[in-house]
DNA sequence: GATGTATATACGCATACGTGCATATTGTGT
DNA sequence: ACACAATATGCACGTATGCGTATATACATC
C-alpha cells in the first residue's frame, strides 16, 4: 500500500523566502512576539506581520495573543511534511538498509560535524540580487 | 577548493517552483533524457531545459551526454542539506529524548499519541497555482 | 474617554520569475 | 555535405511577490 503524503507543496514556496526562513529560524528558539522577530530581521514590521500571516496560513506557526502582543511559535506539521518528502530521496545517499536500519543510521549522522546550517548562508542566487 | 555545505539556502528557492519539483520527482525514477521529462511536465521543452539548468547549477542534478541526448539524474547533496536543515526541527514533533533515542523512537512512532492539534490547519496556496 | 503601544492591513511600486516562441547549437545518419 | 533529431538560449511579456509608507485596529493604562 502506498502512502501518498500529498505534500502541501506550498511548504517550499513558503520557505523559499529568506526573510521567512529567518523568521522560522528565530522562532526555533521559542515563542516570540512580533517585535522580537522584527528586531532580528532586516525588514519592517509590516513585512514581518505579512510573513507571519503567510506562515500562519501555511501552518508553520500558531499564534497566542497576550495583551497587546501576539506570541508566535512553530508548529510541527509542515516540517514533518518536509521530512517525509525528503525521506523519499534518502536513498540517494544512504546505504540500502531496511527502514529500521536507516533510522538508526540517521541517528549516527547527528554526531557528524554538523555545519552551521541555520544562519542564512548566501549561496549564490540564480539571478536575484547578484552579490 | 572546499565544499562548505552550509545549507545552500538556495535549495528552497529551487524547489519552490512546481515544475521543478515535478521534474525532480520524475528523475527520482532514474536517469532521464530531456524529452522524457518534457513528456511528464505541463510546460514546453524550452522551459524544461531552463529548469534543468537551474537544477544543475544548484547541484540537484548531473548530466551525462549520450549521443544527441542528455541524460539527467539526481544528485544527493541538496537533498542531504535539506535533510540536515529539517533535522533541526525534528524536536517539534519528536519526544524530547536524546538524539539517539529520538532516532530509535522514530522507528516506533506507531505507538505515540498524536500531538495536540493546533489551530491553523489548511495552508492553501497564497497565490500562485500549483499541482 | 484619551493616549500610547503592539500588530495588522491597504496601497503602490519595482522587479524577479516562469513561460512560450523562435532560433541557435550540437550530434547522428545517410 | 545535407537533413533531421535533441537540446539550449535569446527575447518579450504577464504576473506574482516582497518591500516600504501610511493608516487602521486592538489592547492596556490612566
Amino acid at each position: 500500500m502506498r502512502i501518498y503524503i500529498a505534500m502541501n507543496s506550498y511548504v517550499f514556496e513558503v520557505l523559499a523566502d529568506p526573510s521567512r526562513r529567518k523568521i522560522v529560524e528565530t522562532l526555533r528558539a521559542g515563542e516570540c512576539a512580533v517585535n522580537d522577530v522584527v528586531a532580528r530581521v532586516a525588514i519592517q514590521q509590516s513585512g514581518v506581520s505579512r510573513h507571519l500571516r503567510i506562515l500562519m496560513e501555511a501552518g508553520f506557526v500558531q499564534m497566542r495573543p497576550q495583551g497587546t502582543q501576539r506570541l508566535y511559535s512553530l508548529r510541527a506539521e509542515p516540517f514533518r511534511e518536509l521530512d517525509t518528502w525528503v525521506a523519499l530521496y534518502r536513498s540517494l545517499w544512504e546505504t540500502r538498509l531496511d527502514r529500521f536500519g536507516a533510522a538508526l543510521e540517521r541517528s549516527q549522522q547527528v554526531n557528524r560535524p554538523a555545519q552551521p546550517s541555520s544562519p542564512t548562508r548566501p549561496a549564490r542566487p540564480r539571478k536575484k540580487q547578484a552579490a
